[in-house]
DNA sequence: TATTCATTTCGACAATCATGGAAATAATAG
DNA sequence: CTATTATTTCCATGATTGTCGAAATGAATA
């Protein structure tokens, strides 16, 4: 994970409706949830979900996963962690202040 | 920490050249670094970079302390840590997969 | 006070972004 | 096939952003 990679992603879930839809599917963990259940919690117009949605995608932050006439979103836990990991790393010039967290 | 206060976070460091400063900071630990230090590492003009600055300072993840007349940039440690712990949190409906972590 | 160095403010510009309506595509069910 | 539901693509538009030059301010020293 390197500098432009970890911006992109931060960059995207510095938009309030791209973080919360980012949020929605955390929670549910390993659940499915497709773009009509986020669209019903969210409230907004599907072309304006499935942008969020699409640039969540490019920057790896989720994954899709076809099924019949759905589609279903997932974190990218891996992305996240390694988002994450990029923020902290070499913290205080390795006076090592930040104990490693692993995530799922 | 609430979802606009962390998404407005989140959006400054989605900026390659606020990370980079950022970062630097953050490496740079608890010694102290001046807007001219921080202008020789990254060769960017100065209205830029101080633009860049005030937007962290913004939000909150970095402080500044003048003395005579030097002004130096410390990262807020605890707004990194309570964006980060807002990404976190809940995640998988608190079958916590994710071991809390703490920042300095 | 005058000089020097550090930092900020102002003003401008092109580039990118967020949003959503409308139309198009995909997939299943009847 | 037709109807229906789900999802995406296309297109437009106003708003925000990133960048930087130039001028202004601030603070210390001589």
């Amino acid at each position: 994970m390197n500098i432009q990679e970890t911006a992109a992603c931060l960059g995207e879930l510095g938009n309030e409706t791209r973080l919360e839809i980012f949020r929605i599917l955390v929670k549910s963990g390993h659940k499915k949830i497709n773009v009509g259940d986020l669209q019903q919690q969210l409230d907004i117009p599907n072309s304006t979900l499935s942008h969020h949605l699409s640039k969540l995608t490019n920057v790896g932050l989720i994954n899709q996963e076809k099924e019949g006439r759905h589609i279903f979103y997932h974190p990218h836990f891996k992305q996240l962690q390694g988002m994450i990991d990029f923020l902290l790393d070499e913290c205080c010039e390795g006076e090592s202040c930040l104990p490693k967290n692993n995530c799922c």
